[in-house]
DNA sequence: ACACATCTACGAACTCTTTCGTATAGTTCG
DNA sequence: CGAACTATACGAAAGAGTTCGTAGATGTGT
């Protein structure tokens, strides 16, 4: 029974990132959000296929349909994270991190939160 | 001008991984590295189009071709690294890193090795 | 020289992703 | 009703990625 979880195609988590903010919408909510990128039956397809592979779920009680992502955010982040640590570091997701800070300037705010969650995992060990 | 810089596909960076623990290799030394997983032409054939690309440059000085990856692991690392946070954490390097955390356990020596590393980063601001 | 091994080049097939046009059916409202 | 609007479904094409077989050139050993 091979569960395999694929990670979503770029087009599929650009429609996710719409999904987990605007919370559940419909196809036309979906394409207004994305712009004039991608015409609205595209955006249709799109959303049939991840309805197909599960990434989201499709209310259809009413005629026009609202879709909403199967997964969290952050579960799909995860997911993301996981496989790029694998495929690229080794599986070190600590390597990871060093490359991420190094990659992007966090703001000092950023930076103490980091801070503060480490010392949450210090006390808790 | 489009340099574009494209992400390096899977089987791409699978390639990328051997030539940067194996220093430049010929297509039979990166083969045999990646086991029966992928015939000889195969390999061939990706390092071609690799060296179209731009990801790898072809040393052909002799008839053996020797390839080596065109970017450090480090730089191609936080390129992924980069591409990640922009398409799955609003740009943000930060939320990358705290799921990062949270998707593997860090051990204790890498929890250390991050601390310091925060800690080199508050001197210097 | 000949047989054999090894190398690169190339093309073709197959899959997956992305895009969008067209068909068709339900809804609204004059 | 019927015209205009809006929805889903579907097919098809274009592009990207991956795989590998075959062809032809080059090197090796007897």
């Amino acid at each position: 029974m091979p569960s395999a979880r694929r990670r979503p195609t770029d087009a599929e988590l650009a429609i996710l990132r719409v999904l987990w903010a605007q919370g559940p919408s419909t196809v036309r909510e979906v394409a207004a959000e994305m712009g004039r990128e991608s015409a609205y039956t595209t955006v249709l397809k799109l959303l049939q296929i991840m309805t197909d592979k599960g990434l989201v779920r499709r209310d259809e009680s009413s005629r026009t349909h609202v879709y909403r992502a199967a997964r969290s955010e952050r579960a799909t982040q995860r997911q993301l994270v996981r496989d790029l640590a694998d495929r690229a570091f080794g599986g070190s997701a600590a390597r990871l991190v060093m490359q991420a800070l190094a990659a992007k300037k966090a703001s000092p705010e950023e930076l103490a939160e980091i801070r503060r969650w480490l010392a949450e995992q210090d006390t808790s060990a």
